[in-house]
RNA sequence: GCGGCUAUAGUUCAGUGGUUAGAGCGCCUGAUUGUGGUUCAGGAUGUCGAGGGUUCGAAUCCCUCUAGCCGCCCCA
């Protein structure tokens, strides 16, 4: 038998899940709209030269390919990767949206502010919290060199984060050119190499990183060197106006902050959970002044920032931070009863009736014994049940009971929406 | 990409070479032909992940493959 699992690392949302990501989605656009961002939506399929180069060479190495078709695909002859594939999934947002810009510069206004909510793909292996098609909660301005656009993303995302209900997180910046200096000065060649490294200090300390620092063949004096500017002076211009900008909010200098993809140029940040056990990024950005350029055509300056919607989801699941409307949703307001074979055009107007009288009404699809139809009810946890059988039928009346209380009324029609809204 | 562990009913798991593979939960039926969530009685459900091997005999031992989990790597 064929498995019944989805593709590994992808996953079914049933519907108690959609129910949480509508409304962590919902809050995050509400943010992001009230400081202005326009909404953005690119295709889920990108030309392959459009990704490939951007991300580094462990980025290049997860795009998610997709096999060229019919008699493009000749596989017969097929030398090298290009022979076999044309197109991919997208890696991100931000590559697309450069790849927007600079396609339609002269429709889109002189700054473009715009954010973005779609799922991206990555051939990775699946971990906890760490998934193949995840979905990232982009904001970015397009356009302006000005901190102030740090300064601004940086409270957008806090501000998103504060009204989830997150009390403990902060915001931790580093500067590219920063941590470029330090490599240089220190006498390392390979940046990248020096700079995974770095990223792990408040995981593996010093000592830690010294050794992977060696193992990657830096001398160990350039390690030390490298480690104590780290921990020396590391003061930056643009990181102390941004500082100077967000005093309202939780941020701070981290010279050990590196992130991973290479296209970032001067601020890079990044959003972390300071309680709890946590660990690991909810959400990164910066500056990367120089990818709209790489499309061939102008340079133009841009900085964002991304939210990984799946890691807020999983730490708001254990701490169970939804509202209780959400975490106890039902599907409707009240069920409708189907008595008999008879019966079923009164049901069917009884429940139209109620939803004019703005009520969210599910019907049971058959008749079938009234026991069978309340167990249903229960399972679907719909608070009350109206019932429209002979007796009922003979009055012009319908029974209306309250799951929770068992409280059961006889009355009219027009009398069921006020028993339901104000129970 | 590397290392370790796992795969048995819808689900969580027990079963370490010997009849017909079990349990909890869930599901179905009835007690209750106009009432759910509680209770009681009864019932159904398996390619024991796939393929091969050892054996008189394999869910159990061996090999290969596949999938999942944990760690490393990397990342949101």
């Amino acid at each position: 038998m064929a498995s019944t699992n989805p593709a590994r690392g992808m996953r079914d949302f049933l519907p108690a899940d959609v129910r949480k990501r509508n409304y962590v989605i919902g809050i995050i656009k509400q943010v992001y709209e009230s400081y202005g961002f326009e909404p953005l939506e690119t295709p889920s399929v990108e030309n392959l030269e459009t990704l490939m180069g951007k991300y580094g060479d462990e980025g290049n190495q997860l795009v998610f390919k997709i096999l060229k078709r019919g008699e493009k695909l000749d596989l017969a002859n097929a030398t090298t990767e290009s022979d076999l594939s044309d197109l991919a999934l997208r890696y991100d947002l931000t590559v697309p949206l450069a790849r927007v810009v600079a396609n339609n510069k002269n429709d889109l206004p002189k700054f473009f502010k715009r954010y973005q909510i779609q799922p991206v793909w990555r051939a990775d292996r699946p971990a906890r919290g760490r998934f193949r098609e995840f979905y990232q909660c982009d904001v970015d301005c397009i356009g302006s060199e000005s901190l102030v656009v740090e300064a601004e993303i940086i409270s957008a995302a806090s501000h998103i984060l504060s009204k989830l209900g997150f009390k403990d997180f902060e915001v931790r910046i580093n500067h590219r050119g920063l941590l470029g200096k330090m490599v240089a000065d220190a006498g390392i060649e390979n940046e990248t190499d020096a700079l995974v490294a770095l990223d792990k200090l408040d995981k593996i300390g010093a000592e830690g990183v010294t050794k992977e620092l060696v193992e990657r063949g830096i001398s160990e004096a350039s390690a030390d060197n490298f480690l104590a500017a780290v921990n020396g002076n590391t003061s930056n211009d643009d990181l102390d106006a941004v500082l100077a900008m967000c005093s309202e909010l939780r941020v701070k200098i981290d010279p050990s902050l590196a992130r991973g993809l290479s296209y970032y140029t001067g601020t890079i940040m990044e959003i972390v959970l300071t309680d709890g056990d946590f660990k690991g990024s909810i959400g990164g950005g910066g500056r990367y002044d120089g990818l709209i350029g790489m499309f061939g055509k102008e340079q133009i300056p841009a900085c964002g920032f991304s939210l990984g919607l799946e890691r807020i989801l999983v730490v708001m699941e254990e701490r169970g931070m939804f509202p209780p409307e959400i975490a106890e949703s039902t599907p409707a307001d009240v069920m409708v009863t189907i008595w008999s074979e008879e019966t079923i055009a009164d049901s069917l107007k009884l429940a139209n009736e109620l939803r004019s009288q703005g009520l969210r009404v599910t019907l049971y699809p058959e008749p079938d014994k009234l026991g069978k139809q309340f167990k249903y009810a229960d399972q679907i946890k719909v608070p009350f049940v109206c019932i429209l059988g002979e007796s009922e039928l003979a009055e012009n009346k319908v029974t209306v009971k309250n799951l929770k209380t068992g409280e059961q009324t006889l009355c009219p029609t027009s009398e069921i929406s006020a028993i339901i809204l104000g129970g």
